[in-house]
DNA sequence: CATATAATAAACGAAATGTTCATTTTTATA
DNA sequence: TATAAAAATGAACATTTCGTTTATTATATG
């Protein structure tokens, strides 16, 4: 896992294309950006790309494998620790319909406003936006499927995909609006039309479900 | 509005470019097709193309705009059957969350299944299928002002975005899993999971809430 | 049938792609 | 710091796709 042997110049590069084409893409959407107006914007040469990308879709697909790593990683940090938090607290639901999930979901689509953009917006491709509903789709049904109480009034798969979804909606309609409200009103809107929602399609009394802040 | 006057052979020659288009794209993805192979597929010859549009762009969209326009002229006689329904049934809720509603947009995409496929899973580029969530969006917002009850807990255009969100998703989900479920379970579905959610969200009491069948 | 309109094939320049190769610049490291 | 390895460069190339023009053929409509 340690990449760390690339040269500066390579990593130098390819952040330089990564950037531009971000960019190039929000500004005349992904099918009239050419390879030369990537490499002009980066200011390097045309050649220069073929040295490390096939075309504009291994590009962004690496770009977006990055980010999504780089979710992942720090998504089983919070999980974790909301999961030792919560040994102490059997009565809590386990889902990762917490408060804290959200938040933390939320937050790296902050941080990395552009791109998530082009990811979720479906501007660079449909695939792109798959690749990141289904990391929370899976994270969604397997934690789902842990649950004690399997009497679930909908399939997992119907319930995971409704939860992504929703979410990347929201999250979508937030960035592109910049940013109207704060991250903690974000998730308390979220909470309310889907989790309370969520909350009948299980069968699980409310008192038994953390809404607010877990830690 | 009469296009009636519509040449038999340009008739044919638009339905036949649009039909080839929606399947390449299904096949190879929006990017991967080009004008030539679009003819090809419709027997037509590369120039006749450009005697009806500019681009492969203009293709979808005229295409998007029409099943639009469709789906538009009959949601319009199923809220007005609705409305008419309701005006006897004073306690019951207007809202476009109702039953039939939800029936019928799944009806359409059923009817319509490969441009919907298209429109909404972002195979098309991401106006494509904006223009269809901003039409759900904005009829949801448009009955949701006029409840008599605004006492609403989160902005309605939240509201609006992510109800069309969750919809949405769903009718991609179960269009590209070749429709695992009848409607009327996707509609129930789609009601425990997102409405029993939205009920939360309006000052609503659970009575006033026609859930089931209205007709 | 006559006329208008649509479809066609051939040909063209322009733009973008993806590759090769010899040369220059930058980096790692000994 | 000197040197070898690796990366970036620019020029040139064949290909593909695009969008348009033009002269000709096919077809719908009245």
């Amino acid at each position: 896992m340690k990449e760390k042997n690339l040269d500066r110049r390579v990593a130098r590069t390819r952040r330089a294309l990564q950037n531009a084409f971000i960019q190039l893409i929000l500004e005349h959407g992904y099918d009239n950006v050419t390879i030369e107006e990537i490499t002009e914007r980066a200011d390097l040469g045309r050649t220069t790309f073929y040295l490390h990308f096939n075309d504009k879709e291994d590009l962004l697909m690496q770009a977006i494998d990055s980010i999504c790593d780089d979710f992942i990683q720090k998504h089983k940090t919070v999980i974790s620790r909301i999961d030792n938090h919560q040994k102490h607290n059997q009565d809590k639901l386990q889902l990762n319909l917490d408060r804290d999930i959200i938040y933390h979901i939320f937050s790296h689509a902050r941080d990395n406003a552009n791109l998530y953009k082009v990811m979720l917006s479906g501007e660079g491709g449909a695939q792109a936006s798959r690749r990141f509903a289904s990391i929370i789709q899976d994270e969604t049904i397997k934690r789902l499927n842990n649950l004690q109480n399997h009497q679930i009034k909908v399939p997992a798969e119907v319930f995971g995909v409704s939860f992504a979804g929703n979410l990347m909606t929201l999250i979508t309609w937030w960035l592109e609006n910049k940013q109207p409200y704060p991250i903690e009103t974000m998730v308390k809107y979220f909470q309310q039309m889907f989790l309370f929602g969520a909350l009948n399609t299980l069968n699980i009394s409310h008192d038994k479900l953390q809404v607010d802040s877990s830690i």
